[in-house]
DNA sequence: AATTCGATGTCGCTC
DNA sequence: GAGCGACGTCGAATT
């Protein structure tokens, strides 16, 4: 990885049209020839830059460049797209080069489908006793279900898991009980809609189609989960 | 800006759980708080991060963490909403500390709104004379389409303005097409695709519905273009 | 403050 | 490779 700090204009073209006006910032070129233009604000996303795969080239400025007080000039293009960002350096004013190797990755925890196998390990202690799980990812023909189960009183529920429940959850488990309710053994399912936190809007949707709704505390379903039994 | 090249760990607790083994990535920290870690590879997106607002703190490492072969603990709390990031530095290979001042930021061009509005303020230069504009926006039931107009014989055109056009924007436009001619008044509705750079495949699914293509000249129409009566 | 919508979205999976 | 959905989406414009 290279990482600079320098004085620069950059122009961008591509999906659109783009330029920094003339400042200091870090240019960072990794490995694989991506740049990424960061100011000392903003958020993770860079001011500009480009994505792999491309190749970054190094040219003299020409006569207007040097005319604009430029020292130099990468040229990054994008193999595939054909996308240019071009980076005119009035000062460099740090540069170093460094070997970071090839990087083990982020591991995740706590995500959707985690969520869903907590939930489906701990369906007695998280909704009552006499809850049983009939299986995860239940099919129907316009995607799986997450868990399929049955409550204490032996109706079928269809439970939706999210981590922020929102209407477009509501919707696609709407879609899921409306298909369900086509197989005669399934005919009286209820829909029961699982999330960390559940949006008002959503919550409000739900409700008026007599969806049930449960808000999941993470940390309490890893608390009652057996961890020998776990997928992950 | 302080930037940084270490070996470390690094642990994420909000929204989800997520950790990092032991490597040496790139770690910045921008004047608001906010910090970075980047490997050397993947794209602008970091390996982990905390946006602002946040503060940083450092700390010695514990009697675990001494074992561990930590030097320095970094803490970086995000404000609001109480996320965590923990960098256990192994070893602080280099760390440098730069004035970028405030950036002026990133100036757009070109961007789709821009292309639609050109071509609503030159209909007849880039299409021919007899065109007309009904209206930009038009509104359809699955959002508005850019542009409505009417050709030299008198049929409404439905025209999807694109910098580059690709499937999706013809799978757009033939929705809006089917959802207006549900409208008597416009039951012979045609459909135009315009954009500076018409993929081929976009091509061929729009000739094939029988929508009309066409490749718009930006400097051109910028030529074209009345100063006076544009919107930008 | 809440919501909707666009993004040079990116990322990861399935087909 | 294309299509589809989730994301620690982020961010701006709008209600």
């Amino acid at each position: 990885m290279r990482v600079c700090v320098a004085e620069c204009s950059v122009e961008y073209s591509g999906r659109l049209d783009a330029h920094l006006p003339r400042a200091i910032r870090l240019v960072m070129v990794k490995a694989d020839g991506s740049v990424l233009i960061h100011a000392d604000g903003g958020s993770y996303k860079p001011l500009n830059w480009m994505a792999p795969p491309c190749t970054l080239s190094e040219r003299a400025p020409d006569e207007d460049e040097v005319a604009g007080e430029v020292e130099r000039v990468w040229e990054v293009r994008q193999t595939k797209t054909g996308d240019m960002l071009r980076i005119s350096i009035h000062e460099m004013i740090s540069e170093s080069t460094y070997d970071l190797g090839v990087d083990p990755g982020l591991v995740k925890d706590g995500v959707e489908k985690h969520l869903q196998a907590l939930l489906a390990d701990s369906l007695e202690g998280v909704l009552g006793m006499g809850w049983r799980l009939v299986r995860r990812e239940y099919p129907t023909p316009v995607g799986p279900v997450d868990l399929l189960a049955i409550d204490p009183e032996g109706i079928h529920v269809a439970i939706e898991v999210k981590r922020r429940g929102e209407i477009d959850g509501v919707e696609q488990l709407t879609r899921y009980l409306e298909l369900l309710r086509r197989d005669p053994r399934l005919a009286d399912i209820r829909g029961m809609f699982a999330a960390q936190e559940i949006k008002p809007q959503a919550r409000t949707l739900a409700e008026d189609r007599g969806i049930a709704c449960v808000v999941l505390d993470y940390d309490a379903m890893r608390g009652m989960d057996d961890p020998d039994s776990r997928l992950f």
